[in-house]
Parts: C-alpha cells; sequence; structure tokens
DNA sequence: TTGTATGCGTTATCAA
DNA sequence: TTGATAACGCATACAA
C-alpha cells in the first residue's frame, strides 16, 4: 500500500522525473524503449499518480457536474445512470446535483462547484437560465434537451418538434380531430417544441388549434390524472390525448382505469420519451421515443473535445454547436382508430 | 475574476501566509484582532482556497462516494437526493456510482475512486460483499441498510424485522390467514429481514409458515406483477399479499387491475418503504414506511465523524455502530378485512 | 530525446 | 502569537 511517485519511478528506470511525466501525458515525446521500460515498471510496482499534485502543477480544472432537476422522474435517472457510466469511463468524477426545481439550490450547488474549479457542467431540461449564464461564464457547458439562445451554449436535444409532429399526424392518421395536450412548463422549451409540432400539424391539417385544448402539466404523474380531470369538463371530449412526457401519460392511464373508461377502447392516448422502465405495466404505453443513450453520448463527446479545448480560438461563439436527436414513434397498445363517439362508456360514469 | 492566494492576503495584511492559512484551518492560534482583519479583507477580494494545493499539501483524502444498484428504482434516488444535499451542505463533492446490480461495475467505480483517494463511501443496500469489504480496508465506509457481520462496518438500517412483524400483525388482525410474501434477492440482509419477521409473527400465531407462499422477488414491478400471477397458480389463494417493497407492490396492483381483481376487496395489498411519489397513485398504497430522511442523516453524520477522526483509535473495529431507525407502519387504502372466500370475482376471469 | 530547475498554493515544523 | 521555510507530487520552460 506504500504510494509510488514520480521520482521513485525514475529512480528505478535510472531516468529523470521528468521523462516519466512526460510517459503520462505526452508519451510522443520519449523514446520508445525507455518508455516502455517506464510503463513496464509503473505497471509492477501499481504506481497511480496523485490526481491533487497534478492538478496543483498543472492549474487546469477537474471534473464534471451534471444538473437535472428531478432525479426522481426516470427519464432524468437514466441520464444521470448514462452520464455517470460515461464519465467514470474517462475516469473523470461526476457529481450529480438534483435540484429539486429550486433555483436556491441550483445557486449553492453553482457555487459550490464553481470554487472546486469544476472542469465542464452538463445542464439537463429544467435548470434556469440564469444558473445555465452564469456557469457558462466561467466553465464549459452542453445543454441537454434544452435550447437556449442560438449558438451561445452547445446543446443536444431531440427532435422535439418532430416528435411532437409525428404523434400528431399519428393521431389524425387514427381519424381523431379531438385531441388534447399535455404540455410541461412554459419555459421549458423541449415541450414548448412539442406542442408547436402539435399545433402546426394540426393546423396544416385544417383542423383549429383550441387553446383549451392544452393542459398545463409539471411532468409529473399528478398532472396527468389532473389533465384527464380537466379535459372531461370540457363541453367536447377529446378522443385522444397526446402527453409531453410518459410520466403524465400514465397519470392519464391511471385515472382513465379508476374511471372506467377504457383505453385505447374509449380514449386513445400517447406519451412522450419511451421510458424503458415503463415497458413493464401491463398496457404499454405508444409514445415517441427519445435515444436517450444517443443524447447523452453526444452531449457527453462536446464536452470532452471542450475539455481537450479541441473548439477553443474562437471568440465570437459561433463554435457551439447544436445537435439533434432524431425521435421515432413507438407502437404500444394506448392508440386505436376513433369510429365514433368518444368515451360513451365513461358518460354512464363521469 | 483573478484568484486570490494566502500569500496575496498575507502581503494585503502584512502579515504572513502562514497565519492566514491558520485563520482557515486554526482560527483559535490566531489573536482576535488579526483574524478578523484576515478574514474581513478574503471577503472583501473574493478569497477561495485552492483545492488542490490543499489536498496536496496535508495529504489529506477527499471527498465522499455513494453506492445504489439501481437508481431508477425511487427509494435509492430518494437517497442520492437526500445524500447529494447533505454532501453539499458540508460542501464535500459526492460521486453517485449506479452499479445496475452488476460487480464489475462496483469493482471498476471502486478502484477509480480509490486511486482518486475518495475519503469515503456510503453504501446503500444492494452492493456486493467484495466490493464493500475492499472498500472498508482503504477508506471510510458506511452501510445503509445493509447488514454486514456485527461490528465490523458502521452501518444505519430501517428495523426491518420489525416492519415484517408490523405488516404481518396488521394483515392478521383484519382476519387473514392465507398471507403471501413477495421477498427480495437472497443476500440482501434487509429483505431477509422483512422475511423473518414475517415468518415469525406467523408462527408466533399458530399459522404454519409455508414457503410456497414465499414469492423471490427481484425488488422490480415486474417481480409484483409474475409474484400475483404465481401466487394465482396456488390450489389456495392468498387472501393478503405482503411485498417487501412499493414497486413489486404496485406491480401486483397493476396486474390485479387487468384481471379484474379488485384491491382491496379481493385482495389485501400492504408494501414496504412508502415512498412518496407513489401516493400520487390513485390508489393509496398501506405500506411499512422506511425513514429514509433519518436513514440518510444519519448515516451521513456517521460519516462526518469518522472523516473527522473522531471514532479512530479501537483498533479492535468496536467503534463501529449500528443504528436501527424504527418503522411505522401507513394505512392506505389496499387493506381490507377478510371475510371470506378470497377474491371471488377473480375467479370468473381467473 | 532527455535532464535540471522552478513553481503551483497550501500545510506544517520549527524558531522566534 | 507569529514568521520563515521546507515539504507535498507533479508539470513544464529551458538547457543540454
Amino acid at each position: 500500500m506504500v504510494r509510488y511517485t514520480i521520482s521513485e519511478i525514475a529512480k528505478l528506470c535510472g531516468t529523470s522525473p521528468a521523462t516519466v511525466s512526460r510517459v503520462l501525458n505526452n508519451p510522443g515525446l520519449v523514446a520508445e524503449p525507455l518508455r516502455d521500460r517506464i510503463r513496464k515498471k509503473m505497471e509492477e510496482v501499481g504506481y497511480k499518480p496523485n490526481p491533487f499534485a497534478s492538478r496543483l502543477s498543472s492549474q487546469s480544472r477537474w471534473g464534471l457536474a451534471l444538473f437535472v432537476f428531478d432525479i426522481l422522474n426516470p427519464f432524468f435517472a437514466l441520464i444521470v445512470r448514462k452520464i455517470g457510466h460515461l464519465a467514470m469511463e474517462q475516469r473523470i468524477p461526476l457529481t450529480v446535483c438534483d435540484t429539486e426545481n429550486n433555483e436556491e439550490k441550483e445557486r449553492i450547488y453553482l457555487d459550490y462547484l464553481l470554487d472546486n474549479k469544476i472542469a465542464g457542467i452538463i445542464f439537463a431540461e429544467g435548470i434556469s437560465i440564469p444558473t445555465i449564464e452564469r456557469a457558462q461564464q466561467q466553465t464549459e457547458t452542453v445543454l441537454i434537451d434544452r435550447h437556449y439562445r442560438e449558438g451561445l451554449i452547445s446543446e443536444v436535444t431531440s427532435d422535439n418538434y418532430m416528435g411532437g409532429r409525428q404523434a400528431t399526424e399519428y393521431l389524425l392518421q387514427l381519424n381523431h380531430r379531438n385531441i388534447g395536450f399535455i404540455g410541461g412548463p412554459s419555459n421549458w422549451s423541449s415541450a414548448e417544441e412539442r406542442l408547436r409540432g402539435y399545433r402546426e400539424t394540426l393546423e396544416e391539417n385544417e383542423i383549429p388549434f383550441r387553446k383549451e385544448m392544452v393542459f398545463p402539466g409539471d411532468l409529473r404523474f399528478e398532472s396527468g390524472v389532473r389533465a384527464l380531470e380537466y379535459f372531461l369538463t370540457l363541453p367536447e371530449w377529446p378522443s385522444a390525448i397526446f402527453s409531453a412526457n410518459d410520466q403524465m401519460a400514465f397519470g392519464v392511464l391511471s385515472k382513465a382505469n379508476s374511471l372506467n373508461i377504457s383505453i385505447p377502447e374509449d380514449l386513445s392516448l400517447i406519451g412522450f420519451d419511451d421510458i424503458p422502465v415503463y415497458n413493464l405495466y401491463t398496457t404499454i404505453l405508444t409514445a415517441v421515443r427519445q435515444d436517450i443513450d444517443a443524447l447523452c453520448t453526444t452531449a457527453f463527446e462536446i464536452m470532452l473535445s471542450k475539455l481537450n479545448g479541441e473548439s477553443a480560438g474562437f471568440e465570437d461563439g459561433s463554435e457551439e454547436s447544436r445537435t439533434v436527436i432524431p425521435t421515432t414513434l413507438k407502437i404500444g397498445e394506448t392508440c386505436s382508430k376513433y369510429t365514433g363517439s368518444p368515451a360513451r362508456r365513461v358518460q354512464r360514469n363521469g
């Protein structure tokens, strides 16, 4: 359990500490035989660099952080899991910051990370703009599924607009004309885009967009429950509901169940995300699938290239990239062709 | 954005770096007027210590890690959230390690953390013994809801045995005699304890324990679905089911729903954990509540005292503590008095 | 291609 | 109570 230092390795190999340091950071600068000898020796004695000494000397920042606003939401839990593994593969410490949708918590986490010279921060959807802007001035940043002003911060998002279209077009194909939409918080760009896809698809098909068919949710299960309750107060009930995420869709499903509204016979339902966890439910949700792995992998790669300084030098900010990951429609069991008056059975119970 | 150093602060205050360092680490050693002057100056220029220099010089370890086996499980997500906040309050970086129940991942995470001189690791239930043992030899460790050999590692657990008793006694009071149990993996001490509580309570009430009434689950939603399917293959169906966690209980609930088995009329159901998220479900689960906040807070405090060396010096290991947090029974809507033949309605569909 | 020497910002040991 | 000064382990500018 004794820790070796580069000087000791150097002595053992009859060379200088500088050379050992080079094989660690710039192997190309060391002649091959020497390099191999040093590497073998390090292996042999189990040498591990001291990260503190290394960072102190190189003056570099260290570590990554990931901000999510609700770790209980499986979509974000999956992001935490994936980014966690990617970071570990690169031996980069990752601090997970669950802000619980609270700006004060965001501020505290951020202060703390900046004090600790964090090398970069990945923000998932749901983090407030002031926090992101402040971070962006002092460290590397990448956004997942969140849109900021064009070209100022690198972002990786699903094609939320097209996803919104896919869902709506599918329902239209099934002859639904009266489609309810359950949205997200109004400052969430991803949910806004899904709404835009929904709206424009309707209008292109000459179905007027009616704002009473949009229920403002908060992406949680309960919002789905509330949304269905709300839609049932309308004079004309929707025959289909498109929810901006899976959790709310399951709220609808659960509430429908308890009201004896059967899905998809009485009501068609389509979600957004397609979280694998939910496939275990007895009813398989039809949903627009986001490719979470691709979102995370791409965001992480962008971050790595930033850390390696590969995009430095452009002072106009134009090197910030915007990557859009396509969505796909996964057909489950919760949509059916519209044939007549909606939700007849409900009227007995409602 | 210029970073000040202690030497600069010293110069500004007309003193030496050593003194400035003292007000940071040992304020008692510096006379009050000088101390206040230095503090004011640090405040004024926004001085932040360089963590790398500090760690290098003091040779101390740094940071904490938290191992969970499945971050998608809300019970563990809540632990991640709580420990994350506690760590942040203490300005201690926390690395969350989601091992996905995979020993190889555990090994990689652990290697990485030890290389980075992690100061301590908190293990939640579900992490394998070899990983814990290896960690314990090289860094501070605390277990949450996991039992290891007596007195060797500090642990904080719910009173799983009593929880098992509480649930079983409650069902017995409701006249249930035929109670199914859905367990966890056999090497999970917490689930084993719940089973023991169930078993002993039955036997004390002269109801024979029958092993066919125990379904081995894996704590996931789907296990609950499978469990109910299994119980319905038995010649004599249980009139009540006690699940070792909430997720599996919801699997039962969901499956029961699709089979037209109504809960609690046809079948009583009781879970374990009482995760707040689930309260949003239309049906409120009756469950044994674990006090997650207390589990986390206690575990974290123990870790802090270890980091401060407060329990050092005992070489026989006897300073390792074992804290048991009581559980309570939360009455929801999923249990009712047993009055006759079980699940009559099922027989029409089953 | 390799070695020497210096500095990174702190902490800690010794004297004063 | 305070001040010099030597580590801590590594990276790097410069010299060889």
